[in-house]
DNA sequence: ACTACATTCAACCAAATGGTTGAATATAGG
DNA sequence: CCTATATTCAACCATTTGGTTGAATGTAGT
Protein backbone atom coordinates (compact mmCIF):
# COMPACT_ATOMS: atom_id res chain seq x y z
CA UNK A 1 0.00 0.00 0.00
CA UNK A 2 1.27 3.30 -1.02
CA UNK A 3 0.06 4.99 1.36
CA UNK A 4 1.91 2.96 4.36
CA UNK A 5 4.51 5.67 4.23
CA UNK A 6 4.11 8.78 5.96
CA UNK A 7 6.82 10.61 3.13
CA UNK A 8 4.04 9.47 0.93
CA UNK A 9 1.05 10.62 2.67
CA UNK A 10 3.15 13.91 3.16
CA UNK A 11 3.55 14.02 -0.25
CA UNK A 12 -0.43 13.67 -0.98
CA UNK A 13 -1.18 16.43 1.40
CA UNK A 14 1.22 18.63 -0.19
CA UNK A 15 -0.17 17.91 -3.54
CA UNK A 16 -3.66 18.57 -2.26
CA UNK A 17 -3.34 21.90 -2.58
CA UNK A 18 -2.31 21.11 -6.26
CA UNK A 19 0.34 20.66 -9.06
CA UNK A 20 3.86 20.98 -7.81
CA UNK A 21 7.36 20.28 -9.26
CA UNK A 22 9.73 17.24 -7.86
CA UNK A 23 12.00 19.55 -6.21
CA UNK A 24 9.50 21.78 -4.82
CA UNK A 25 8.18 18.51 -2.62
CA UNK A 26 11.47 17.22 -2.18
CA UNK A 27 12.69 20.77 -0.32
CA UNK A 28 10.15 19.45 2.52
CA UNK A 29 12.32 16.81 3.18
CA UNK A 30 15.63 16.16 4.88
CA UNK A 31 16.71 12.83 2.88
CA UNK A 32 18.39 13.09 -0.58
CA UNK A 33 16.36 13.97 -3.83
CA UNK A 34 16.46 10.50 -5.24
CA UNK A 35 14.70 9.46 -2.20
CA UNK A 36 11.80 11.62 -2.68
CA UNK A 37 11.86 10.61 -6.31
CA UNK A 38 11.67 7.22 -5.65
CA UNK A 39 8.10 7.86 -3.34
CA UNK A 40 7.03 9.76 -6.35
CA UNK A 41 7.18 6.69 -8.30
CA UNK A 42 5.57 4.34 -5.86
CA UNK A 43 2.68 6.90 -5.78
CA UNK A 44 3.03 7.21 -9.72
CA UNK A 45 2.97 3.31 -9.48
CA UNK A 46 -0.18 3.36 -7.30
CA UNK A 47 -1.89 5.68 -9.55
CA UNK A 48 -2.45 8.21 -7.09
CA UNK A 49 -0.21 10.88 -8.51
CA UNK A 50 0.32 11.68 -12.34
CA UNK A 51 3.19 13.36 -14.06
CA UNK A 52 3.55 16.64 -16.31
CA UNK A 53 6.60 16.80 -18.04
CA UNK A 54 7.45 20.51 -19.29
CA UNK A 55 11.10 21.20 -20.17
CA UNK A 56 13.05 19.71 -17.39
CA UNK A 57 10.80 20.28 -14.54
CA UNK A 58 8.11 17.82 -13.69
CA UNK A 59 5.09 18.73 -12.08
CA UNK A 60 3.29 15.98 -10.01
CA UNK A 61 -0.47 16.38 -9.51
CA UNK A 62 -2.94 14.37 -7.10
CA UNK A 63 -5.43 11.61 -8.83
CA UNK A 64 -8.27 11.61 -6.27
CA UNK A 65 -9.97 8.59 -8.09
CA UNK A 66 -7.59 6.25 -6.83
CA UNK A 67 -6.81 8.15 -3.41
CA UNK A 68 -10.51 7.22 -2.91
CA UNK A 69 -10.33 3.42 -3.55
CA UNK A 70 -7.04 3.55 -1.29
CA UNK A 71 -9.09 5.07 1.60
CA UNK A 72 -12.11 2.85 0.81
CA UNK A 73 -12.14 0.68 3.43
CA UNK A 74 -13.41 4.48 5.50
CA UNK A 75 -17.10 2.58 5.31
CA UNK A 76 -15.67 0.03 8.03
CA UNK A 77 -15.48 2.82 10.29
CA UNK A 78 -18.59 4.95 9.38
CA UNK A 79 -20.46 1.04 9.54
CA UNK A 80 -19.17 0.51 13.51
CA UNK A 81 -20.43 3.80 14.34
CA UNK A 82 -23.55 3.67 12.54
CA UNK A 83 -24.25 0.37 14.29
CA UNK A 84 -23.68 2.00 17.69
CA UNK A 85 -25.93 4.38 16.66
CA UNK A 86 -28.45 2.19 15.95
CA UNK A 87 -28.14 0.73 19.37
CA UNK A 88 -28.57 4.08 21.63
CA UNK A 89 -31.09 5.14 19.45
CA UNK A 90 -33.11 1.83 20.32
CA UNK A 91 -32.42 2.34 23.68
CA UNK A 92 -33.56 5.64 23.60
CA UNK A 93 -36.98 4.60 22.16
CA UNK A 94 -37.24 1.86 24.50
CA UNK A 95 -36.51 3.93 27.19
CA UNK A 96 -39.41 6.59 25.69
CA UNK A 97 -41.77 3.63 25.62
CA UNK A 98 -41.61 3.17 29.66
CA UNK A 99 -42.48 6.73 30.06
CA UNK A 100 -45.53 6.30 27.99
CA UNK A 101 -47.04 4.39 30.97
CA UNK B 1 1.51 2.70 10.45
CA UNK B 2 -0.57 -0.84 11.31
CA UNK B 3 -3.46 -0.36 8.89
CA UNK B 4 -0.47 -0.40 6.10
CA UNK B 5 -1.01 -4.35 5.60
CA UNK B 6 -3.99 -6.42 4.23
CA UNK B 7 -4.25 -8.49 6.72
CA UNK B 8 -4.53 -6.20 9.50
CA UNK B 9 -7.35 -4.09 7.45
CA UNK B 10 -8.99 -7.13 7.08
CA UNK B 11 -9.06 -8.18 10.78
CA UNK B 12 -10.23 -4.58 11.36
CA UNK B 13 -12.98 -5.39 9.07
CA UNK B 14 -13.97 -8.67 10.92
CA UNK B 15 -13.72 -7.02 14.50
CA UNK B 16 -16.15 -3.81 12.64
CA UNK B 17 -18.72 -6.28 12.97
CA UNK B 18 -18.35 -7.03 16.84
CA UNK B 19 -15.88 -8.37 19.25
CA UNK B 20 -14.46 -11.76 18.48
CA UNK B 21 -11.97 -14.69 19.86
CA UNK B 22 -7.89 -14.76 18.11
CA UNK B 23 -8.88 -18.29 16.82
CA UNK B 24 -11.91 -17.08 14.98
CA UNK B 25 -10.29 -14.41 13.54
CA UNK B 26 -7.38 -16.81 12.48
CA UNK B 27 -9.57 -18.86 11.00
CA UNK B 28 -10.10 -16.83 8.03
CA UNK B 29 -6.30 -16.75 7.28
CA UNK B 30 -3.58 -19.28 5.29
CA UNK B 31 -1.49 -18.76 7.58
CA UNK B 32 -0.26 -19.96 10.95
CA UNK B 33 -2.06 -18.99 14.33
CA UNK B 34 1.28 -17.64 15.41
CA UNK B 35 1.42 -15.23 12.42
CA UNK B 36 -2.39 -13.85 12.78
CA UNK B 37 -1.27 -13.38 16.99
CA UNK B 38 1.88 -11.52 15.32
CA UNK B 39 -0.60 -8.77 13.67
CA UNK B 40 -3.49 -8.75 15.85
CA UNK B 41 -0.19 -7.48 18.25
CA UNK B 42 0.44 -4.63 16.15
CA UNK B 43 -3.51 -3.66 16.12
CA UNK B 44 -3.14 -4.03 20.06
CA UNK B 45 0.17 -1.62 20.22
CA UNK B 46 -1.50 1.17 17.74
CA UNK B 47 -4.36 0.70 20.35
CA UNK B 48 -6.73 0.18 17.73
CA UNK B 49 -7.70 -3.21 19.47
CA UNK B 50 -8.37 -4.01 22.43
CA UNK B 51 -8.40 -7.76 24.18
CA UNK B 52 -10.49 -8.99 26.75
CA UNK B 53 -9.09 -12.26 27.96
CA UNK B 54 -11.87 -15.13 29.72
CA UNK B 55 -10.56 -18.08 30.52
CA UNK B 56 -8.58 -19.66 27.74
CA UNK B 57 -10.10 -17.33 24.62
CA UNK B 58 -9.10 -13.90 23.94
CA UNK B 59 -11.60 -11.69 23.14
CA UNK B 60 -10.75 -9.25 20.52
CA UNK B 61 -12.70 -5.88 19.82
CA UNK B 62 -11.92 -2.39 17.98
CA UNK B 63 -11.43 1.08 19.86
CA UNK B 64 -12.82 3.26 17.04
CA UNK B 65 -11.08 6.32 18.35
CA UNK B 66 -7.81 5.63 17.47
CA UNK B 67 -8.84 4.28 13.76
CA UNK B 68 -10.43 7.54 13.73
CA UNK B 69 -6.76 8.97 13.68
CA UNK B 70 -5.06 6.73 11.34
CA UNK B 71 -8.16 7.88 8.63
CA UNK B 72 -7.55 11.15 10.00
CA UNK B 73 -5.98 12.99 7.08
CA UNK B 74 -9.06 11.66 4.70
CA UNK B 75 -9.82 15.61 5.44
CA UNK B 76 -7.26 16.00 3.23
CA UNK B 77 -9.03 13.89 -0.07
CA UNK B 78 -12.44 15.90 1.25
CA UNK B 79 -10.47 18.83 0.63
CA UNK B 80 -9.30 18.47 -2.81
CA UNK B 81 -12.47 17.29 -3.82
CA UNK B 82 -14.27 20.59 -2.13
CA UNK B 83 -11.54 23.04 -3.81
CA UNK B 84 -12.50 21.43 -7.14
CA UNK B 85 -15.85 21.72 -6.93
CA UNK B 86 -15.59 25.75 -5.67
CA UNK B 87 -13.80 25.75 -9.09
CA UNK B 88 -16.71 24.37 -10.87
CA UNK B 89 -19.32 26.44 -9.24
CA UNK B 90 -17.14 29.52 -10.14
CA UNK B 91 -17.13 28.22 -13.66
CA UNK B 92 -20.69 27.85 -13.49
CA UNK B 93 -21.36 31.10 -12.58
CA UNK B 94 -19.52 32.83 -14.63
CA UNK B 95 -21.58 31.26 -17.69
CA UNK B 96 -24.67 32.29 -16.09
CA UNK B 97 -23.15 35.88 -16.30
CA UNK B 98 -22.12 35.80 -19.95
CA UNK B 99 -25.35 34.22 -21.30
CA UNK B 100 -27.17 37.81 -18.90
CA UNK B 101 -26.34 40.01 -22.06
C1' DA C 1 -3.30 -36.02 37.31
C1' DC C 2 -3.81 -36.03 32.19
C1' DT C 3 -5.03 -34.49 27.87
C1' DA C 4 -6.99 -31.17 24.73
C1' DC C 5 -7.48 -26.51 23.53
C1' DA C 6 -6.31 -21.34 23.03
C1' DT C 7 -2.78 -18.51 22.72
C1' DT C 8 1.82 -16.51 23.04
C1' DC C 9 6.93 -16.63 22.92
C1' DA C 10 11.51 -17.11 20.87
C1' DA C 11 14.64 -18.07 17.37
C1' DC C 12 15.15 -17.91 12.86
C1' DC C 13 14.71 -16.68 7.72
C1' DA C 14 13.65 -14.44 3.16
C1' DA C 15 11.96 -10.63 1.02
C1' DA C 16 10.60 -5.94 1.01
C1' DT C 17 11.53 -1.21 2.31
C1' DG C 18 13.73 3.13 2.68
C1' DG C 19 17.67 5.21 2.49
C1' DT C 20 22.60 6.49 0.45
C1' DT C 21 25.95 7.76 -3.27
C1' DG C 22 27.77 8.55 -7.89
C1' DA C 23 26.84 8.45 -12.64
C1' DA C 24 23.52 9.23 -16.42
C1' DT C 25 20.04 11.94 -19.05
C1' DA C 26 17.87 15.85 -20.66
C1' DT C 27 16.72 20.68 -20.92
C1' DA C 28 17.85 25.76 -20.27
C1' DG C 29 20.55 29.74 -20.88
C1' DG C 30 24.72 32.49 -21.66
C1' DC D 1 29.50 24.64 -26.99
C1' DC D 2 29.58 24.81 -21.96
C1' DT D 3 27.73 24.89 -17.66
C1' DA D 4 24.06 24.80 -14.41
C1' DT D 5 19.69 22.81 -13.21
C1' DA D 6 16.05 19.11 -12.75
C1' DT D 7 15.45 14.57 -12.39
C1' DT D 8 16.14 9.62 -12.76
C1' DC D 9 18.93 5.34 -12.67
C1' DA D 10 21.73 1.71 -10.66
C1' DA D 11 24.26 -0.46 -7.25
C1' DC D 12 24.51 -1.03 -2.73
C1' DC D 13 23.34 -1.37 2.43
C1' DA D 14 20.84 -1.67 6.99
C1' DT D 15 16.58 -2.32 9.00
C1' DT D 16 11.99 -3.75 9.12
C1' DT D 17 8.46 -6.86 7.99
C1' DG D 18 5.84 -10.95 7.63
C1' DG D 19 6.18 -15.40 7.81
C1' DT D 20 7.75 -20.24 9.75
C1' DT D 21 8.45 -23.80 13.43
C1' DG D 22 8.80 -25.82 18.03
C1' DA D 23 8.44 -25.03 22.78
C1' DA D 24 6.03 -22.68 26.63
C1' DT D 25 1.96 -21.05 29.30
C1' DG D 26 -2.40 -21.27 30.97
C1' DT D 27 -7.18 -22.87 31.26
C1' DA D 28 -10.94 -26.57 30.64
C1' DG D 29 -12.85 -30.97 31.08
C1' DT D 30 -12.67 -35.86 32.35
Amino acid sequence: MALADGTRRQIVKRLAQGELPVSDIAQDFEMSLAAVSKHIKVLENAKMVSRRVEGRQHFLSLVPEQLADALDWISIYRNFWLKRMDALAALVESNIENQED
